[in-house]
DNA sequence: GTACCTGTAATAATAATATTACATATCAAG
DNA sequence: CTTGATATGTAATATTATTATTACAGGTAC
C-alpha cells in the first residue's frame, strides 16, 4: 500500500496561509487507506469527527464536537463523542491535547512519529510539529532514575503569528 | 538575599529513597525567604495548601486539596483551593501536572528552570527533572513558525522503579 | 439450529474538574 | 484615616470524564 505523505514533511503548515481543504482532502484520503489496511472501520460518527477535527484550526472539546454531531443526527450522548475521539486517538488519527483536554486531527498519520504542539493561548489554533530531539534527554534523565517510559507529551504555549500581531 | 539549594540540584531524588522531610523543611524556608522578596503574601490557606503538595509523593487533585483543607477549617469551596493553586503555581511554588489535572509543589523554586515530570501511571508518583535539553530544538521549530513561546509542558508517562517491581 | 462469544453502538447516571460573579474583609501607601 | 489593591467567603453553574447497562449484529462450536 502506498503512503501519499512522505515522512518529516510540513505536511500541513499549520498557522501559515494555505490551501487547507487540501490538506483535509489529503489526510482524508491517507485515513482511508490506513484504516483498510487496519482492518478496523472508519464508521460515519468516526469519519464525520475526523472531519471536524480537520477543519478547525483550533483544538476540538468533546462536548463543542458532540454538539456538532448532534446537530447533524449522529448522537446525542457524550460517550459517542469519547469513543469516537478515542478511536481516532488509539490509531493515531488524532491527538489529544492535555492542555486544553481538547483534540486535533493529526495532519500525518501513519508516521509513528514523537510530535509536539504548538498552541496559541489566544485563538486556541494548534500547530504540530515532531520533537524527535528532545527525546534523547528525556531518556537520559528516566535512566539515571530507573524510570521506565510508555508516553511523552510536548506542548508548547504561546501566541501564534496572528494573534502576536493582534495583541500587539 | 541568601539562596539554601544551588541550581541543578537532585533536590529532591523523588522516587528514590531518602529523607524527604528535609527536603519539605528546606523548600519551605527557601519559600518564606522568596515570598518575602516578591512582596507576596503567604497566607494560612496558601502555606497549608503548599505543604500538603509538599508531603505528598503523588500530585494531589484540586478537590483531594479541598477536603483536607475544609477538615482543618481552611475554606469549603472549589474557588478556595484554585485560587490557593493558582497562587502557588503563578509564583513558580508548584506545578500544574496536565496530564493528571493535579499539581505537584516545586521541589526547588526561584531557579527559573524548564521542568519536565516523569509521572508514574501506577501511583501516580511524580518526579520533577529539568529538560534544559529539549527547549533548543522547540525553540527552533516555534522559530520557524513565527511562533512566539511563553511556557513548555513536558510530562512523560510510565512506571517508577517501584511499580515496576510489583507490576512485573 | 441454538447456545455462546465477540465487537460495536447507544443510553443513563454519576463523578471529577473548573469557572464566574459578587459581596466582604484586610492590608499598605499616601 | 481613606483609598486602592489584594485576599477571602459564598453561591451557583459549567465543563470534562468515568462507569455501568442495554441492545444488536455477526461469527462459530456443538
Amino acid at each position: 500500500m502506498k503512503q501519499k505523505t512522505p515522512p518529516n514533511d510540513p505536511a500541513c503548515p499549520a498557522m501559515v496561509q494555505h490551501d487547507h481543504a487540501a490538506c483535509v482532502r489529503r489526510v482524508m484520503e491517507d485515513t482511508e487507506l490506513l484504516v483498510a489496511d487496519a482492518g478496523v472501520r472508519l464508521t460515519p460518527v468516526r469519519r464525520r469527527t475526523l472531519e471536524i477535527l480537520l477543519e478547525s484550526p483550533a483544538a476540538v472539546g468533546a462536548y463543542d464536537l458532540l454538539k456538532r454531531l448532534d446537530a447533524e443526527g449522529l448522537g446525542a450522548q457524550p460517550t459517542i463523542a469519547y469513543r469516537a475521539l478515542d478511536f481516532l486517538v488509539e490509531h493515531g488519527l488524532a491527538h489529544r491535547i492535555e492542555r486544553l483536554n481538547a483534540f486535533v486531527a493529526c495532519m500525518h498519520p501513519r508516521e509513528g512519529h514523537k510530535p509536539a504542539f504548538m498552541i496559541c493561548r489566544a485563538c486556541r489554533a494548534v500547530a504540530e510539529t515532531t520533537a524527535e530531539a528532545t527525546d534523547a534527554a528525556l531518556q537520559r534523565g528516566a535512566a539515571a532514575i530507573g524510570f521506565q517510559i510508555e508516553r511523552v507529551v510536548v506542548e508548547v504555549e504561546g501566541l501564534c503569528p496572528k494573534c502576536q500581531d493582534v495583541t500587539a
